[in-house]
DNA sequence: CTGAAAGCGCTTACAG
DNA sequence: CTGAAAGCGCTTACAG
C-alpha cells in the first residue's frame, strides 16, 4: 500500500451536482466558464469537503507539461550553487513552476539525461563542467541550457562576467601598489576558470605587466587545492606580493597554508577571491572578495528556460552589478620588500 | 513550441510489426514475454532507430507511481545538507528512483506541501525545523519522513545520535583535564540542538559537574551566531577553559572571535564541535569535531521513505559509528589558569 | 504466450 | 455557456 485511495474530479463534480468538465474549468480558472455564483460556491465548497486535490499526472498527460524543471549541479557542498539554488527556486516560484535540483555525480555521470526526454520535467539547466554532452542533450529534444558555463559547441548558456569580476580584482591589488601579482586559478578544464584566467591577463596586460606561465597556478576549487598552490608559489623563485584567486574554496586554503608558512597577510600577501560568501567575513583575516550576482544567474537561468523554445540561440552575460568587498585580507603593498 | 514531437510506442510496435502491448512488456522486462529472439532483436532495433523513451508521465499515471521522491531541506548553504542530499541521492539511484531537492524557504513557508498528495511524487523527506506541519502532511495521504529531526507528534522521523555525539565532545574535553566547560547551543527551537544539548548536560552529570543556565549560550547554527555567542561567554564572570559548540558554523565563528578577542585557541580555550567537514581541517587553528554518519542518514531515510506504507511508525536512530576527530582547536587544560 | 481492449484522471475542442 | 466525448501514452488484466 503507497496511497490511500485518492479524490477524483468525478467525485468533486457529482457532489456538486455539475458535470466533470465544468469542476475542471473552474478550477482552472477558465474565463469562458461563467457558472452562477451559487454553482461556482457548490464547487467551491465540495472541493473543500472532500479535500480534493487535481492529479497533477494526468494533466500532465494531457497537456504534455509538467510545470516541472531540472537543475543539476556537481557538488552540493560548493556553496556557491546555494546561491545559485535560491535564485533559480525563487524565481520558478514566482512563475508558478516547480524547480528541482540534483548532483550529477550522485546520479551517474551523465544519468540527469533520464530526465529529460521522458516528459518528467520540462527543461534542464545543467551546471559545472561536466564533459560534453550537447550532442546527448540535444538528442532528447527537450529545452536545456548551461549555467555558469559556455560551450564552444551550443550557443545556448548563461554565465556571469568572470572576465570582468577578475580585472576588478586584479585592478584592486594594482590600485593598492602591487607589482608582482600571482593568479591562482582553478581547473584547466573549467570554463569559469578559463574565464578568470583571461580576465587577469588582460587586467595585467592593461596595466602593462607581462604575465608568465611562472605567474599562474592551476589549482582546483578547493581548500586543498588553494592550499598546495600557495606551497607552490611559495616554493617559487619569483616574489609575489598579492595573488588573486579564483575562488573562495581555494582562497581559504590559502589563507590556512599562508598562516603554516608564517606568512602575514596581507602584510607579506595580499589575498583576494572571487565570489562573496557569508563565510568570508569570519575567515581570519575576513577575505577580499568581488562578489558576484549569484543568485541573479539561477534566476535569469530559469526565466530563460522556461520562456525559450528547445533550439533557441541564448549566450547571455548576466549584467547584474558586481562589488569589490574590500576586508582584511588585502592592503598596500609592504615598503619593506 | 515546448518540445519536438515524440516517438511513442505506437509507432516502435509499427516498425517492429508487434502489438504496442508485446513491446511494452518486452521493454519492461515482463518474465511472461517469451518472444522469439528474433522478434525481440526486431523491438529492440526499432527502438535504437527511432530513438524511443518511453514517456514517463503515461506510465506513471497508469501505475499511479512516479518513482520520484523529494527532499525538503531549509536552507542550501548549510553545508551538513550537501552530504545527507549525496547519501539520499545515492542510495535512491541504486534503487532505480530518483531523488529531487529543494528548499523550503524558496518554495514558500509550507509551498512544498503542494508536492506531495498530488501525485508528482511518491514521497517526501522533510528535513530541518519547519513548523509542525505533521497535520498537513497527514492529509496528503502520501508517505513522508522527517529527517534529522524527532517530532513529539509523529512516530515517523530518522535522526543521528546527537545525544551520543555531543557526551563524545563532552567526554574528550572532560579527559583533557577541562572543568569548566560551557556549551554554545542551537537555536532554541532546534530538535538537533536539543538533543546536543541534553547530551552535554547528561555527560557533565555523569562526571559529577552541576551545570546551570549560565553555562549554555543559546546560538544558532550561523557563523555570526557563534561569534556573538563567545563574546557573550567572555563577557560572563565564570571563567571556562573550553566550549563544546553545537555546529561547526558556530565554531567557526568561535574561532574568528577568539582572534578578534586575543584568545589563543587551545592555549586559552579549547573548542570542539558537531559534524566534520572537509573545511574542519583548513579553519585556523583546525577544528577538532566529532564526525557523524551524515550520508547514511540520507540513505536510511530514502529506504525507509520507499519501502514503507504512509503511516508506518518509523523512530530510528541512525546507528552507523561516530568518531572524535582530534585537531589543534583542543588540548590540554593549562596549568595558568 | 500474445493481441485487443480497457482504463489511469484529467483537459479541451466540439456540439448543442 | 455547459455537457458529452475524445484522447494524452502508456500498462495490464482478460481472452483467445
Amino acid at each position: 500500500m503507497k496511497h490511500l485511495p485518492r479524490v477524483r474530479l468525478a467525485e468533486v463534480a457529482a457532489l456538486a451536482g455539475v458535470d466533470v468538465s465544468t469542476v475542471s474549468r473552474i478550477i482552472n480558472g477558465d474565463p469562458n466558464q461563467v457558472a452562477r455564483p451559487e454553482t461556482r460556491q457548490r464547487i467551491y465548497d465540495a472541493v473543500v469537503e472532500l479535500g480534493y486535490r487535481p492529479n497533477v499526472v494526468a494533466r500532465s498527460l494531457r497537456r504534455s507539461t509538467t510545470d516541472m524543471y531540472g537543475l543539476v549541479i556537481p557538488d552540493f557542498s560548493n556553496p556557491i550553487y546555494a546561491q545559485i539554488i535560491m535564485g533559480a527556486e525563487t524565481r520558478a516560484m514566482a512563475l508558478g513552476k516547480h524547480l528541482f535540483t540534483s548532483s550529477s555525480v550522485d546520479l551517474g555521470s551523465e544519468g540527469y539525461l533520464e530526465l529529460l526526454g521522458t516528459g518528467r520535467i520540462d527543461g534542464l539547466l545543467v551546471s559545472g563542467e561536466t564533459a560534453d554532452v550537447h550532442e546527448k542533450l540535444d538528442k532528447t529534444r527537450a529545452p536545456w541550457l548551461f549555467l555558469n558555463r559556455t560551450s564552444p559547441h551550443r550557443p545556448r548558456y548563461v554565465v556571469l562576467d568572470d572576465v570582468g569580476a577578475a580585472r576588478i580584482a586584479v585592478g584592486h591589488l594594482l590600485q593598492l601598489g602591487h607589482e608582482r601579482i600571482a593568479h591562482i586559478s582553478g581547473p584547466p578544464g573549467a570554463d569559469t576558470a578559463r574565464r578568470r584566467k583571461a580576465g587577469y591577463l588582460a587586467a595585467m596586460q592593461a596595466a602593462g605587466r607581462r604575465p608568465t606561465k611562472q605567474d599562474v597556478i592551476p589549482s582546483d576549487y578547493t581548500n586543498a587545492g588553494g592550499a598546495n598552490a600557495l606551497r607552490q608559489l611559495a616554493g617559487s623563485r619569483r616574489q609575489f606580493t598579492a595573488v588573486f584567486v579564483a575562488s573562495v574554496a581555494s582562497a581559504i586554503g590559502v589563507l590556512w597554508c599562508a598562516q603554516h608558512l608564517g606568512l602575514r597577510i596581507p602584510e607579506d600577501l595580499s589575498v583576494i577571491a572571487i565570489h562573496d560568501l557569508p563565510l568570508a567575513s569570519f575567515l581570519v583575516p575576513p577575505l577580499t572578495t568581488v562578489r558576484m550576482p549569484i543568485a541573479e544567474l539561477g534566476k535569469r537561468g530559469v526565466e530563460i528556460l522556461v520562456s525559450q523554445p528547445a533550439g533557441a540561440v541564448v549566450e547571455e552575460i548576466v549584467s547584474a552589478p558586481m562589488e569589490l568587498v574590500v576586508r582584511a585580507s588585502t592592503g598596500p603593498v609592504s615598503k619593506l620588500r
